[in-house]
DNA sequence: ATTACTAAGCACCGAGTAA
DNA sequence: TTTACTCGGTGCTTAGTAA
């Protein structure tokens, strides 16, 4: 397990919060310490230790460019904000899980494969407490879903450890408990299936559950379905 | 005007937060230093140190019993936990505005009374830029948007000063932007009008606009309409 | 103009203690 | 048990300075 990151205290937080406003989750963004350090209502010898210390938690990236510096918030900066944003939502929602909608589709057949290696397979029979179904269901996520996804980091998932042979790495993923609903049906347990190294923007998302969801729940490519990831 | 609360830091609001995760903005919630220090992370003198400053700031109200105390969010406590939450929402959803739905119903015809009075009248030509219509539009507000009505409170309002004459005082009073919609048609300029001593969970709503709402809408008791609150 | 180092001051933290 | 005080020690903040 790599080096756990450096815990940011609330002040830092805060900080990362003011540039996620100024939009360094969508990329990068021009800025100073003095600007910053004005919205804090500190010095900027406090908001360049913010900024040293957000980047010392990997938090954000930096480049340093003499009038000021390029700022970008990392992946798990976004993590750290949406983890607040799920408390804000828990606090003044009813509920915190998140409903992902999008339309069946046919994979190229990856999911099945690598599902049902045994380096993977074993973990999820242990792990998950049912022995997945050997393949996926490939949901492609509408647009609002896409960007709801990354709410799942705020989630603690299910860890599928990856492992190797003499071959080839196979890397991490996370498994989310999910609920699948299609028309009147809903169907459980599933989970939500994603690698650890996961891309911005992600459009598709994968569903494993013990039986073949397709059949049980009378679904085919481009029929719509919901995916209910719960709470906790 | 009162003197203004003394500002409270992020650690604060954090231990804030805690709080009202529990639930201390529905109503009173038991608690000890020491098991809030324990979630903190830090020495229950801290936790003691930061129940104080919450107190001094007026974000919430304290009984100590002995046995620990009892402690409940205030309103000036939730509306920092809102705007907060307001925050967030705009890093991530698309628009931070609220939309809340509600049911045209007939009122006691107060709100035409009050508005028209000169005190008030004069502030809403000068600080609205129009002058409303002699009557407010009355809606009851459905159970969910009842609860998304405090998300007002993290918008920052048009003030309309109270006054007095010989007889009495008149309160102050908040606008918020909005625009209505009721079936296809929807109008703008109108303001949700709300006195500045609201009550908790207030399920109607008025609205003043510089025509009769019920008329150029073609609206009456028992219709929906949705108020759409604008950001900023 | 920047960022960031160093050093002085001060505010905060937590142990101990009282009520 | 509580909460909250006092009091050292520490770490954070800011001013000044360098690059």
């Amino acid at each position: 397990m790599a080096e756990t990151t450096r815990a940011v205290g609330h002040d830092e937080l805060a900080t990362l919060k003011l540039l996620a406003l100024d939009g360094a989750i969508e990329g990068e963004r021009k800025a100073s310490c003095s600007t910053i350090a004005d919205r804090l209502g500190a010095s900027n010898q406090t908001a360049s230790r913010r900024l040293q210390g957000l980047e010392e938690a990997d938090m954000i990236d930096r480049d340093i460019v003499g009038d000021g510096q390029l700022l970008r918030i990392t992946e798990s900066g976004e993590q750290a904000l949406q983890r607040e944003y799920a408390d804000y939502r828990r606090i003044f929602e009813r509920s915190v899980g998140v409903t992902l909608t999008g339309i069946v589709t046919s994979g190229m057949g990856e999911g099945r494969h690598y599902i049902t290696l045994p380096g993977y397979m074993k973990q999820f029979i242990e792990k998950l407490s049912y022995e997945p179904f050997a393949g996926t269901l490939n949901v492609d996520l509408v647009d609002e879903s896409v960007r709801k996804r990354a709410r799942l980091s705020a989630f603690e998932p299910i860890t599928i450890e990856g492992w190797e042979d003499e071959e080839r790495t196979y890397g991490p993923a996370y498994c989310y408990p999910a609920s699948i609903v299609a028309g009147d049906s809903e169907y459980e347990p599933a989970h939500v299936i994603a690698p650890e190294r996961t891309h911005h923007d992600e459009d598709q998302i994968e569903v494993i559950a013990p039986e073949k969801l397709r059949d049980v729940l009378d679904i085919d490519d481009g029929d719509e379905v919901s995916i209910h990831v719960a709470e906790q």
